[in-house]
DNA sequence: GATGAATGAGAATTCATTCAT
DNA sequence: GATGAATGAATTCTCATTCAT
């Protein structure tokens, strides 16, 4: 599942080289989206280009990487989540943590659904942190807390809705999208619900949420 | 107003050409973003580059040039639909026809609030777009249809985060987004209200929403 | 000898356009220099480019016929300058029309010696007006107002460094150059003279003086 | 006050090839002006147009490092001569180094005034070659040797215009121009002196003289 | 005959990727 | 193993020249 590198005896300095690329370009990409440029994750690494191209071959899998070990952070503390007792705090906290996410870092939003993320075993970690918004929005409807007529695909859709405009925003106006969020969970709940727009979205669909921006090379 | 080269008097031949060009920068740049390159433009079109470059002295007023023809389609869409006399129908046809905008064309999104919007007549026509919003949420709201702490900041976030989704979602879920929407029309009645987070945003800073995917030009 | 186009009747708007053409060329040439577009020329002229390529195939045959034009107008008033009867005044009047010829055209210092020089017939014009040059330097020599080792290479060479600057200070210090030229003609007296350096110079090396600033295409 | 890239240690092919470049530009620069195009210097320097641009980020930041080496060398030279004890010669040296500075490189007379001039040091040092200029001039005033009615700004002209002519004439008639000076250090000595034309003018105004021929970039 | 339009070649620059030390 | 260097392909833009109306 994972396309870090594993040579398994790495020497002390190179493995340290290794740390300091990942940690540099989780910055980088997160902060600037993938257009940003290798050489500028060179840079702030300080190691040179080639020792980027050494471990990754093609900066498609140095941003495949990067996009996995976050996935894998975010799967973890949406398990972690989802696992809250309370059905509604546990909707919540899912929620928070998935829309900042997006927020946080751009490569998420740009990544998921691309070719990129489809020739990784990126979907598979999504498909996890999908079952535990599944466990946290069925756990909720259960309990009469979310209207039950809002699907799985409804839901993530509204995450990523609202973290791409947090996003957007995020240096501007940093807490505006709490108050979105505020009024779409008003409007999950079930005292409310008028009928819903056409048949459910199908799941597979949602891949595409993610695009990037454009067309990947 | 208008940027678009009004040789009043220009010939057939020449005429078809410039509408083949706007017609191709619009579906390319609608569909690629800003980033697509002129030559795709020029490819589409059935032109070459130069052919381009002479109608638009910069790749930024072609851009320009497109984007101000959307805007104009939208302010009059939306000045429309914010006409219409029962307010709830009202606001849901201003709300659709935005998010619409979104979700067919790449460009608007990334376009406003960047260099280029500043430096066209853009904003003005933005301005106006967003009267139009603000009429149709005061009537909702003074009709008692939407409830009353929702601020024209709020709304037209949220208006962008279902476009956001709905335009990634355009070619494999194309009528996704609408459930979004209808969940937070039903956040917008008043009968749920529970009171928002933090204070109201200033509406200037939605100008950042847009910020282009990459550095600014 | 002429590159001038004689279709013997043009017609009236055709000798019309003609006239406007040359006329645009020769300003904008002696204001931009040689690499002033063709687009610039049709532009001052009030014509559409291909009216101008259709009288001069090339830019360079424009270039050519302008330049000759200019050099009939020189031949002609350094003519009527060297025959002015005071040896002295004839080589000063001599002198500053040839200055003038510099300062006031970049074409001029530009293109003598080039290709387009050698091509067309503008080295017979320029023999023309050497000749007159010669005149009038051997009747002041005759005269004893000159010192007898200055060749007419020498002369010729010392004008056109006076005009060199004068053109590039034309805008800034109109009349800086004409201190030079005193200071010049101080050191063309007979009671100063010491030996020159080096032998005299051949004439025909001095078409290269006005190479033009460019590689010609 | 160098521009010239200083990775300390410069890997010894890569410090041959920037010798390369700036040997290739140099003379391409000196031959051509600062038109001749970037591939030019890399076809001659025997590498790609990019390998350029690693070194010098702009096409002015090459040119601004050749002119300011050349110019380098020109004050050292000039400070030399100026140095000499016997004022005639002294002047002699300094004039004989500034004319061949002209005379070999096209660059140096194109470039002083423009906005390259002013952006880097370049003005710093052409004041320091200016200010030898002053002494060499002065001292052989002072001692009787010099006309006392000629400015530093004639003198600083006249061997422009001497520079500019030797210049055009390099390849066809290298020593031309040395009849010229021979000329003008005649019309310099005192004796001979008729009053000069208008007032002097200001040094400030020479910075036109080397304005370069196209649009300024 | 005249014109605006179209184009192809070239220029500066950037960047992922490969190579030599 | 690591690195800085080299490069080729792509991008925006310009301009002399040819073409279609």
């Amino acid at each position: 599942m994972s396309t870090l590198p594993r040579h398994d005896h790495l020497r002390a300095d190179a493995q340290r080289n290794l740390d300091l690329i990942l940690a540099a370009a989780a910055e980088i990409f997160a902060e600037q989206g993938g257009e940003a440029s290798v050489a500028a994750v060179a840079e702030r690494a300080g190691v040179g280009t080639a020792t980027i191209f050494r471990r990754f071959p093609t900066k498609d899998d140095l941003l495949a990487t990067i996009i996995e070990r976050r996935f894998q952070r975010l799967a973890e503390d949406t398990r972690r989540a989802a696992a809250i007792a309370e059905p509604g705090e546990a909707l919540r906290q899912v929620m928070l943590i998935s829309i900042a996410s997006y927020v946080e870092d751009r490569l998420i939003a740009e990544t998921i659904g691309t070719p990129l993320f489809h020739r990784t075993g990126l979907h598979e970690l999504w498909a996890e942190v999908t079952s535990y918004k599944e466990r946290a929005l069925h756990h909720a409807q259960a309990d009469g807390q979310v209207r039950p007529d809002v699907t799985l695909a409804d839901f993530s859709l509204l995450l990523a809705a609202i973290g791409f405009v947090g996003q957007r925003l995020d240096t501007d106006a940093p807490d505006a999208w709490r108050r979105c969020l505020d009024i779409v969970l008003d409007g999950l709940r079930p005292e409310v619900a008028r009928p819903l727009f056409g048949a459910p979205v199908a799941l597979r669909h949602l891949a595409a949420l993610h695009d990037s921006d454009e067309a990947h090379r």
